[in-house]
DNA sequence: GCATATTTGTCCGTATGTATA
DNA sequence: CTATACATACGGACAAATATG
């Protein structure tokens, strides 16, 4: 009974997760499935190498082993989860080659939005603004996690001012599997604490126009997390 | 124990799949059938609008209902097939504003990465080199569909630069979407014929280490393509 | 607008193949 | 090597939605 793996037939998180299926009553039965575990994951409350076994998960969400591979599926291409043949899915573990891979996309994508922006009011930064908002009151909180979805949704709606939905698209996964690696470091606080302030500098830039200078800040922004981020995954790997 | 099993309705499809792409073993039946259909949808057999029955194409594949749902999932998640609830799953019509958006991602990728390269010798260049012989060979035999799948792959190889395994698999998705819309077109000649000049003067600026120029070069290269498909995409409306 | 036929969405039972203890 | 657990794939069944006349 006992594990050393966590795996998902924890009795009390198969039942709060039973609670999650019957609340959600649109589209297909699958993308609703898919929306609970991708919270889950997201959240951390999945850690990586967790393994999903189709078995328990399908008994517990009350639906059976085609919808739930189906769920599976749709998570897998997210890079939620990974999938290996004939061995099941697993909630991912990033190494640093990947962790540096997302960077890397992160800064093209993030900065090339940033620089070819042409004009800008107000009304457009306003998402930007109340997640900005969001962060403050969270550290004030000292909910850092809290802080750590707040700048998620920043970066979102700073690649949204591009009016690009497939861009919008892979900053959604860019970021979530980046939240992965964020759960398994061990002070989330000195992970998200610098950038509320680094965000409102940015924020500012844009309302300026500086689209150029914000996008080079930006860059160094980037480089400076993706740094801080690999220093952290390492000390980890080594206790 | 003894192991002759020799199951007929097995080898039947596997022989059919076989003649139509040469099967990796090491995959799943449905992606072995995803890139069945992959390869059709491409290539212009499928054209936009075409609806994929999953009785049909079951029976006709020689997979079960499940199976094909599952290769179906797979190529939706590429942009290839679009799922409509209740409705079944069909080829894709991209619009203008789809094909801007395919042309934007293109650009802040494809630019972004030649910019931040820093060093090239010969030999990372060599698949770069090997994709314009064959688009110089196509060109030639009046192949012109030859030639946009040359083009697409010289583009590939470039992003390939970055040594970015994610990268890569969104340059891929977006260069298969976007053959999507070259099928639809009346004269590929006229679409793919003038940038076989542009590819090896992009190329020239690679050997000599030029990357601030080629990326400049590059991004008024890709507005124009933008520009000549959008153009040829009116047309075709029109008609 | 209505009734019918077709197609998809979902679930189940089972047989087979694969990986792991 | 054997045994067990699990993923893979198939086919059938029924409900629900859509398309068709």
């Amino acid at each position: 009974m006992t594990e050393v793996v966590a795996v998902v037939s924890s009795d009390q998180w198969l039942a709060s997760i039973a609670q999650d299926a019957e609340s959600l009553d649109r589209s297909s039965t699958a993308e609703r499935i898919a929306d609970v575990l991708r919270r889950r994951i997201t959240e951390g409350e999945l850690p990586p190498g967790t393994r999903m076994s189709e078995a328990s998960l399908g008994a517990a969400l009350g639906v059976s082993r085609n919808t739930l591979r189906e769920a599976f599926r749709l998570l897998a291409h997210e890079g939620l989860l990974v999938h290996q043949l004939h061995r099941g899915v697993f909630v991912p573990e990033l190494s640093e080659a990947e962790l540096r891979d997302l960077y890397q996309l992160r800064r093209t994508l993030e900065c090339g939005v940033v620089r070819s922006l042409s004009a800008m009011d107000d009304e457009r930064l306003q998402p930007l603004v109340a997640d900005l908002d969001a962060a403050r009151a969270a550290a004030g909180a000292g909910d850092w996690p809290g802080v750590g979805t707040a700048n998620m949704r920043f970066h979102e709606h700073l690649v949204a001012l591009a009016g690009n939905r497939r861009m919008d698209e892979i900053a959604r996964r860019l970021l979530a599997e980046l939240r992965l690696a964020f759960h398994v470091v061990a002070s989330p606080r000195a992970l998200h604490e610098s950038y509320v302030a680094r965000n409102r500098g940015l924020l500012e830039l844009l309302r300026g126009g500086e689209f150029a200078r914000a996008a080079d800040d930006l860059d160094t922004y980037l480089h400076d997390s993706e740094a801080e981020l690999l220093t952290a995954h390492r000390t980890r790997s080594t206790a």
